[in-house]
DNA sequence: ACGATGATGAAC
DNA sequence: TTCATCATCGTA
């Protein structure tokens, strides 16, 4: 009983999505083989005006998937290193998109693509078999008890959107609280 | 506390 | 064409 969550499913807001990714499991195809992660984390980026979301410089080249339709992979290069996962999510013209952080046992969107060997090549797939990337609905329930609900990471240039309490984690599995700080 | 490492977007 | 910046992470 497992379902494959649908471009209906991501055709809503990115902060209701966001939580509601938490206990699907991300699914990925790999030398024929499947594996299966259970999501942890995630980060709502939410339309034009959001100042810590790519989209809010305009469509670029770069964005452009942001303001497609549901259901699609954003993947991109942060710090000349890591590839970040996001699946865009709102309605065509509106560009907003999840990010992936974390998954049961691998705790950082970075190390998440890099040890799923996620990469740009799926930018602007679908988020389906077909891409050998997709996410599933296998029933599991997660109470809002068991969500921790906080400001997102690594956007400290976004002025009032900073606090935008927009990153979901999942109280179980790992998702450690860690980021130090200069005083 | 920092540097790695390269694409992106804006300025020139 | 150049330049600053960046949705991170490992090492110090």
């Amino acid at each position: 009983m497992a379902r494959i969550l649908s471009r209906q499913f991501f055709n809503r807001s990115a902060v209701s999505v966001a939580p509601e990714l938490l206990g699907k499991f991300l699914v990925r195809k790999r030398k024929g083989v499947i594996e299966n992660y259970l999501i942890t984390e995630t980060e709502a980026y939410d339309g034009p005006n959001d100042l810590a979301s790519h989209a809010s410089k305009g469509k670029t080249k770069r964005t452009e998937v942001m303001f497609g339709p549901a259901g699609y992979w954003y993947v991109y290069l942060i710090y000349g290193v890591y590839e970040m996962l996001n699946v865009v999510t709102g309605p065509e013209g509106y560009p907003s998109a999840v990010l992936i952080r974390g998954v049961k046992g691998v705790d950082g969107p970075g190390k998440l693509t890099r040890q799923l060997g996620i990469t740009r090549v799926f930018n602007k797939k679908t988020a389906t078999k077909t891409s050998g990337l997709w996410i599933e609905d296998r029933g599991i329930v997660i109470p809002k008890t068991s969500i921790i609900q906080t400001s997102r990471i690594g956007v400290a240039y976004a002025g009032e959107w900073v606090k935008k309490p927009w990153r979901f984690v999942l109280k179980i599995g790992s998702a450690s609280e860690r980021r130090s700080h200069a005083a």
